[in-house]
DNA sequence: CATATACATGAATGATATTCATGCATGGCG
DNA sequence: CGCCATGCATGAATATCATTCATGTATATG
């Protein structure tokens, strides 16, 4: 209902990847976004600027007269935005002092650490202590923690919440567990052991819950083995399959050393949130690291 | 690894726009918005950037350092941004053919019409013909008309519907005749004359719904006219206080022959939309004059 | 002081972007 | 040829985000 400008941001920025990716589907990796989005995307731009920007006939996805021209505009216009953001970032106030963050043991250990020297070292006057703990919610409301990033819901309103990412879990195992076992469907998982962190495969509920009725495997031989980490490495080694949020084995995969299974059963997702209290969720030294946290790409966590 | 830009361009739009108007409440009415829109985006943007930006406590409200360097790249961007809408608005294929259009009376005459003609310098050869009417749809099923406006919703599969302002109704009378009338909350409407399109009152119905029940007025004394625009001259005589979209008197008000009564009381408002066949909206002429349309600004239509 | 002005804020709402689940076309390839 | 794979389009459902509404707080002004 309103149109100040014919052109809109986010659109042009699609538009400007895609004219530097080649294909629709690959913008769309590259944004994290999906294929249909980026198609919408252009539809709408398309149909704003009333004229083709996209030449689709050829093999090649090209761009028309008027398309160029706008490419050469964007490249302007996201030099110029690019360079401001840049300027702001280095002109952010440092933040000072201590920070305690406190988060869940698989995600802190395996992805956490692995993101925070950037920050780290663009605040060196800042302290962060981190604790790995399944309870969390209780040293933050102790104020023990200043911050915590959890998978668990709080919905308490003396709490600030910040959503960062969708935990995606994936079945997996060694790529040659799978051949031996010939896994190929849910139910083939019957055949060989699983990996659990309970006896009773109550972990496994996530996964089995998404898995369509005629389907289902019959999980017998469960091997349990009350640590993720160590539940991983045994996967690897061929012991069995096992259930984990994607990010705890992003390496795995990446080196093959764990294939994932079943990709089109999708187990339900947990997200993680940020929480704070509110009081303390101005301080500029934690929403630093809340901004710095939310900068990172959904693939950064696996998502 | 960052995500798209910090910056996001409705924001800066905004932003830019701000800077130069010099309060949040006069730049929310350059941008049809209201003054909270503006206080929530700007203090979203000066979180996303991580330093102050604007700079309130003085009277005349200035921006920061960064702020100011902000700006800069602001007045390069849309520069540039603008430069290529404009580009493209040129190149737009023109449209040509036959255009046969249907919108409401009151709307058709009184605020269609004004705004056509850069529309038609701007396509010499596009005919367009317009029939007002109070029955749209009809000649729109039976291929009469090609695109209509009209605030009866038409929800049917064939149809394509894009919406275009919100009508809102004004209660009004000429100066004088609140003067006599000593005119001052809703339940004074008993004291004199209204007009009304039906001698039954069932017109003022949409107005009376909206005022509480202890101002409700009597409307004993209902002068009938079967015709806005002679009810309207009516009004501006001091014949009695009318009921009408807004649209309609924009003049009157403009020119203090009539003036609105009881801002705080808002009847319900309706939608005017237009609508096409699916199957002929992609036609460029009809998607040249949708797209023309929407690109007024709500404040035309009196929303 | 009382009032007006200017901005902030939280909850509810409305609009928009994104995904999901498809469909349709084109280009290898057995 | 028919078959599958790939790439894009599309409509409905959903998630995400902006805007409004209804207030609150602060500061200036007569």
């Amino acid at each position: 209902m309103y149109m100040d400008t014919l052109l809109d941001l986010p659109q042009l920025r699609t538009f400007f990847t895609l004219a530097q990716s080649g294909s629709f589907t690959a913008c769309a990796h590259r944004l994290h976004r999906t294929q249909s989005a980026v198609s919408h995307a252009m539809a709408k731009l398309e149909d704003l600027a009333g004229v083709p920007l996209l030449d689709r006939k050829s093999r090649e996805l090209g761009l028309t007269e008027e398309g160029r021209r706008l490419y050469l505009a964007c490249e302007q216009v996201f030099a110029t935005l690019d360079a401001a953001a840049e300027d702001l970032k280095r002109h952010q106030t440092l933040a000072r002092g201590r920070l305690r963050v406190g988060a869940t043991v698989e995600f802190g250990s395996s992805i956490l650490m692995k993101h925070m020297q950037p920050f780290l070292a663009a605040n060196p006057e800042l302290e962060i202590d981190f604790t790995l703990s399944q309870d969390l919610l209780s040293p933050l409301l102790r104020d023990d923690l200043d911050l915590i990033i959890d998978c668990q819901d709080h919905p308490l309103p003396t709490l600030k919440k910040a959503s960062l990412f969708r935990e995606i879990y994936v079945v997996a195992c060694a790529p040659a567990f799978r051949k031996t076992h010939r896994l190929r469907v849910p139910a083939d998982l019957s055949r060989g052991p699983v990996l659990s962190l309970d006896k009773a495969g109550a972990w496994w509920n996530r996964f089995l819950m998404a898995v369509p009725d005629h389907e289902q495997p019959q999980l017998d031989r469960i091997i349990a083995v009350n640590h993720i980490r160590a539940m991983i490495h045994a996967a690897v080694e061929g012991m069995g399959a096992l259930l984990v949020p994607r990010y705890s084995v992003l390496g795995e995969l990446e080196r093959r050393d764990l294939v994932a299974l079943f990709p089109a059963i999708r187990p339900t997702e947990d997200r993680f949130s940020i929480y704070q209290k509110k009081v303390k969720a101005n301080h500029e030294k934690q929403k630093l690291l809340t901004r710095y946290l939310q900068s990172l790409s959904p693939a950064e966590f696996g998502s």
